[in-house]
DNA sequence: TTGTGCCTACGAAAATATTCGTAGATGTTT
DNA sequence: AAACATCTACGAATATTTTCGTAGGCACAA
């Protein structure tokens, strides 16, 4: 089973060590403080940037790795931490969550909606109807291939719907 | 400026509001705790359906009066609430910071997950196509403003921004 | 009137999440 | 070695959200 639902704060360490790859808790701190580079969803991005505390991010991350968020790497006196969770897997939890509390399950409202608040470059465009044709041919026969496009979210049906 | 973020029971309490319309906290509770009929992304769902006190209720409902997310008629004894914010406008807010703090800003990205983690039909998939053949519509014509431009989908555009 | 039931208001407990201070260990510099 | 820097662990203060007990008011029936 999936570690519990993280936190906002933990999310944010999350995403960081997904761009960033395995790092100490200095690095996604420092990261987390710089004003050049703020992450995506961070609280600190505007207004009073104030800092985040060393320790604040290490009682984090060491909630994270009793959670089993995170897997870490004792053996040196400083420690380096890896998130033990997919983004995928991870974005699809949330997003099915998301879905359900937000959009009242119906995830077709919700895509609309973001097609529409958004602005969608030509390229992505075509993305999206190369995965639509893919699904209608995958609709009308039986088979998955699903190839190509996604970079499938390898989960098996844990999907109650 | 839009009431601030609801948490997650508020958004719980929202969507009623939104479904059932102006209701009384009575209403609101009662519905929260029904077993037959479960609210979307509550958190009563399964297990164990521990039930919300009364009280509980009436004091969140009392806080988002507070922060204006709902209005409420006093004249009676017993207070009709409704929702004050759109369910339009609440959804696209937080489709937003979601899309922000789980995607790194890529709504793209969510969109191709929740296209291929969910089984759309037939029709929802056409739905979408003539959105995106409307987005590409615009997009070679004059840019208009991203945000209005699209009634579609059959929502009642109660939209307020 | 008195009792019963439902309503609002409100304070405060309980549950969560976030933040930080301090201590002790160990590496580094002078 | 002594001073200093940096790291982990951990308890505890804050902040936020959720839950509920209790009090007082009003309606209505007995």
């Amino acid at each position: 089973m999936q570690p519990s639902k993280p936190t906002e704060s933990e999310l944010e360490i999350l995403q960081l060590l997904w761009e960033m790859g395995p790092s100490t808790v200095r690095a996604v701190n420092d990261r987390l403080n710089d004003p050049k580079n703020p992450p995506r969803g961070g609280r600190r991005s505007m207004g009073a940037p104030r800092e985040v505390g060393y320790t604040t991010t290490l009682k984090i991350m060491q909630i994270m790795h009793e959670k089993g968020l995170v897997t870490r790497q004792e053996d040196a006196r400083t420690h380096i931490y890896a998130a033990a969770v997919s983004e995928q897997d991870t974005q699809s939890a949330l997003l099915q969550q998301f879905v359900d509390s937000t959009f009242r399950g119906s995830a077709m409202k919700m895509v609309l909606q973001a097609l529409g608040n958004h602005d969608a470059s030509p390229n992505e465009l075509d993305e999206i109807k190369s995965l639509i044709a893919q699904l209608e041919q995958n609709q009308s026969d039986d088979t998955e291939t699903n190839t190509t496009l996604l970079p499938p979210a390898e989960q098996d049906g844990n999907r109650t719907e």
